[in-house]
DNA sequence: AAAATGCAAGAGCACCGCTCTCGCTGTGGC
DNA sequence: GCCACAGCGAGAGCGGTGCTCTTGCATTTT
């Protein structure tokens, strides 16, 4: 038994390195991972990753998850450590701001345009959510303490398709919630991918986080915060 | 004379036609543009390919510039129909909406994470901010006909940032029109992307559009639109 | 001890971007 | 009208890619 448990420790630490040199990989040379280039820097046979991952894009879901998740934490730890609600949504964006900018390719992977030819898999639906889930449960805290500013009613059929989704999570509040959470989330997300992949160029340079901050704000007071 | 504007006309019509095949491969195939592919496409040989474009950077390159070109003359043609600077947004961004969803795979390459090793040449950069110009000198038209909410004023070392492009575009007029035009901007084509690259999954389904609408009135009420 | 399993390596396939050489053809100068 | 020349297409080839298959070895299980 504890020779089965050491194989598969091998196992897991072997796929562990090959995350960590493939992610090292991603960081430096770009985009397109490229397995042989992994096999090589770890001196195997490129066929022997193989054994590990079924194909590049497993090992790139792999990747995907792990992204997902290192944000998600980054973001949560940061808006623990606040205690308003606007002041946990500052927080968060600011790490995940700031966790895009140390993992530019990273951030690329999950929320740039798609890989080509890849559609992500179910178990990265979940990880996904977490970022966009703390900032929903941020904002129905703060409803739930009156501390949301009154705004004109929502009009459109789209909040009538959200209706489920807002009564499976806050089912004692507005529908709203779920589209200003969204609505906040792809605010907050542009803004970072459109810093990082170079569209601030040659505008802001000194204080991005400032500008960065305004945009958020700005999300914030949409959605009432 | 005539010859040689023959020749040139001919080598015209073949780079057009290989630009062609190219973004047809790009809208079924995916992202991942093989020039070998479009070369088979066309019945000649990949290396007679390197005749009309000197690397496949160079024919994405061209294809991003018609694309900046087609989104921002699809803009500039739905905004013409409004009268109101408000309804110039919508309508500008709608059209960017809806060229979006008609080729998604051109709004990839033009505003999805930059192609790996990929650095956007010189003559992308004017192309580039046509739509944002656009937003830019709608809000500025508004702010000269008096049709701009009062706002708390900007704080943040940012805006200072943005002075010297403010003077230069519109000398008349307060800094904090560059600031809301280019959020205005990150948010509008934050929510394009994150519909096109499927983060609304399962959420609003129907009535995407009206969601859409939703995030810009937000974009432009924050601009005091 | 023997059988079964897990793993790494190597060869090989089809594809890629790109380069180079080699013929062909229409063009411009004489 | 002839001839050198420039532009063009085709083909071979280089090094790279993802991925598969087979082979040999080590380890685990029976």
């Amino acid at each position: 038994m504890s020779a089965a448990n050491l194989r598969a420790r091998v196992r897991a630490e072997m796929t562990e390195e090959i995350k960590t040199v493939a992610r090292r990989h991603l960081a430096t040379e770009g985009a397109n991972l490229s397995l042989r280039a992994v096999a090589r820097d770890l001196g195997m046979a490129s066929s022997a990753v193989y054994r590990y991952f079924a194909s590049r894009d497993e090992l790139l879901t792999a990747l995907i998850i792990d992204a997902y998740d290192a944000i998600g934490e980054a973001a949560e730890r940061a808006a623990a450590e606040a205690t308003e609600p606007l002041g946990k949504w500052l927080a968060a964006a600011h790490a995940a701001r700031e966790w895009a900018l140390a993992n530019p390719h990273e951030w690329a992977l999950i929320y740039g345009s798609p890989v080509p030819g890849y559609a992500a898999p179910r178990d990265t639906v979940e990880p996904a959510t977490r970022v966009m889930l703390l900032l929903g449960h941020t904002l129905a805290e703060a409803y739930r303490s009156n501390a949301v500013a009154e705004r004109p009613p929502v009009t459109g059929r789209f909040i009538e398709e959200l209706q489920p989704i807002a009564a499976s999570f806050y089912p004692d509040l507005p529908p709203r919630v779920i589209a200003d959470t969204i609505a906040a989330f792809f605010q907050i997300c542009g803004a970072i991918s459109f810093e990082l992949f170079g569209q601030l160029n040659k505008s802001v340079e000194e204080d991005r986080r400032g500008f960065f901050e305004y945009q958020v704000r700005a999300a914030a007071a949409a959605a009432g915060l």
